[in-house]
DNA sequence: GTAATTTCGGATAAAAAAGTCCTATTTTAA
DNA sequence: TTAAAATAGGACTTTTTTATCCGAAATTAC
């Protein structure tokens, strides 16, 4: 088993990084991604093709073509990509998978693992492709306000 | 995907809260726990028989045998079984796979995982299945030193 | 314009996880 | 003593996940 998240997942968010990290070479195409990532080229096409109907990346076709990010990658939260690929299942779904659950009398996991699963599901939203890329201290997006 | 366990680790989990609840009935069978949680009575079997093996549950056979727990129900924690059945790498690996990591230089992500995947090993270690049982305020072993 | 390169997308294959079947062995109630 | 009931364990099947293959369409370098 993976920690928490598929194995496309997994691969979906390494290949977003490294994306982020080079986005300034031009479109990346799947080869040399899953050449960089030791990954199946083929596999990882299709997750690319997966994130490109959900407008996380664009890609682009012919020579020279390939997949670079939709937008900053200060836009691109991990939350985005993993809800593409895995749905939100894991920040709702009972953790022991139990069926007959009353709400109404959690169990005593429950009071201690709803908190940590909030945590986690925050530190998902808020961690961005751009807070990946190194030798970059600042990696927030401008203020708002004086922009 | 599950959460976090898999298959056969969610449904260990909810047989020994069961055999925990119902434990002055005597073993249960197999069967009697499939039909209570609705799961296959053939995979819920060989669950017990691994859970058997490591000295969790204890088995016997024979007319009127079944499983029964090894302990006392507050002396088996979550992560007994977890430990058994999926192993420890959900505590330790990385969390989005991550092939080449330096440990020297975290990534972003891993400072603020790490605290939330330790919390997450405390609670699995501090739960114990007494702690689930129903009509029991007091979940709690006898103070060691007035026994 | 043409050839090279790349994504697209459907089909298929392999591996892993989940679930099933069958027979042997053990135990006990009657 | 015997038949019923239960676990033990090996083999097998199905489903899901992961991985691969191939032809068509698009794009661009030349
Ligand atoms: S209360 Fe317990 S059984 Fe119910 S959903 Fe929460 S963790 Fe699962
Ligand atoms: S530092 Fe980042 S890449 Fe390395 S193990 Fe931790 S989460 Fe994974």
């Amino acid at each position: 088993m993976t920690v928490l998240f598929s194995k496309k997942c997994e691969y979906a968010l390494q290949a977003l990084l490294f994306m982020a990290e080079y986005r300034h070479e031009g479109p990346l195409s799947a080869e040399r991604i899953a050449t960089h990532l030791d990954i199946p080229k083929e596999f990882i096409s299709k997750i690319l093709q997966s994130l490109t109907k959900s407008n996380i990346v664009i890609s682009q076709r012919g020579k020279a073509g390939g997949f670079r990010l939709a937008r900053l990658p200060e836009k691109i939260s991990l939350m985005d990509v993993v809800e593409n690929i895995d749905g939100l299942g894991v920040f709702s779904d009972c953790l022991i998978g139990h069926p007959s659950c009353n709400p109404e009398a959690p169990c005593p996991l429950h009071h201690s693992w709803a908190p940590l699963r909030s945590q986690l599901k925050h530190l998902m939203e808020k961690t961005h492709l751009g807070n990946f890329i190194p030798g970059q201290t600042l990696n927030q997006l401008p203020d708002e306000t004086t922009v």
